[in-house]
DNA sequence: GGTTGCATGTAAATGGTTACATGATTGT
DNA sequence: ACAATCATGTAACCATTTACATGCAACC
């Protein structure tokens, strides 16, 4: 599972550019489980035309550079099948706020406070995003639909467990801070 | 955020060997948001033996290889805590499985349903896992207590959400390969 | 005059996985 | 006999990010 097969299943709903596929991941339907950058996307592309999985049309534009147009052919369809049914590889997750939060009891309350908050906004957004993406999507396929139900009902989650509970984690570690100054 | 803070935190809580911080990110109270093989695990440990924050002891086993166990040096805790303090990078996530979910309209409901259920399988395992390192951890840190409270709303969540919906899913797959075989 | 958006690409550096190499013990 | 657990490590390979390079238009 690679940028290869992300660029061909983005290309299997529509004809996009490298520019395009780059908003896909970090803005789009796919922005919360997947993530490329064009220094892996433009390269993907190339590959992919010369195996003959994709095409490029180059587009003039007046006034701005020429765009690249991919479609996937059918021989692009195939191989995007074959990766689609392979046994999917164990989710990689890697998450520093996780790892910070960890050792959160060695850090100021003051720290963490600001760290939580910004998470916390971050979710939000990011929910946002995702409930007008899936409003849009109410006559897409169901499995876009469900993906994006998933990812939701994940994001809530984790919002909803950070206002729950981090007020014990910033009371527990104020508590200490009290403790510490007062030896 | 790499293999060397990784080893660096996981030794500031104690000594341990290589082999031991392995068991850690894979089945310990990491494995919910970091990963690392031997292969980045066994250089970062002697790179940050070199760099002197970490020390490690060669010790003799009877009718076992040696182990190195390591212990976090000063100048390694004080690295750890800088490492801490900075803001924490976004979280990367890699998920073929919803990548797979995202076009399961493409799929036989059959390979679909199986899919998902191995999934829910794996989820509950994990959950089963992470609730008993819960209950041993009743008197850790409170950012532990917090990190693992995190991980496992977030994978109840998910459970759910795929005990839940699965079978719209599934139902909607069924519905257009029945229709499919009537044309 | 500066930032954002559109648009493509490369090269170096980074970081990591996979497979290999070794080897004893314990349990099935 | 075979697999699993304990235990360490390296080398080849792989993929990816980051920084660089270019440039115009629209907006503030």
């Amino acid at each position: 599972m690679n940028a290869k097969i992300l660029c061909l299943g983005i290309l299997s709903r529509g004809e996009a550019t490298g520019y395009e596929i780059r908003k896909h991941v970090t803005e789009g339907p796919f922005s919360h489980f997947f993530d490329a950058s064009y220094g892996s996307i433009y390269p993907a592309l190339n590959r992919l035309s010369e195996e003959g999985l994709v095409d490029g049309r180059a587009m003039a534009q007046e006034n701005r550079p020429d765009k690249k147009v991919y479609r996937i052919t059918p021989a692009g369809r195939l191989a995007m099948m074959e990766a689609l049914t392979d046994k999917p590889e164990a989710d990689r997750l890697r998450s520093q706020f996780t790892f910070m939060l960890f050792f959160g009891h060695l850090l100021s309350a003051r720290h963490l406070d600001e760290t939580i908050s910004d998470r916390l906004a971050w979710y939000r957004e990011s929910i946002a995003r995702m409930e007008q993406c899936a409003e849009a999507a109410a006559d897409s396929p169901a499995g876009e639909r469900f993906s994006l139900g998933l990812g939701l009902a994940i994001y809530r989650a984790a919002a909803g467990y950070l206002e729950d509970h981090a007020h014990e984690l910033l009371s527990e570690v104020l508590l200490s801070e009290g403790v510490e100054a007062a030896d």
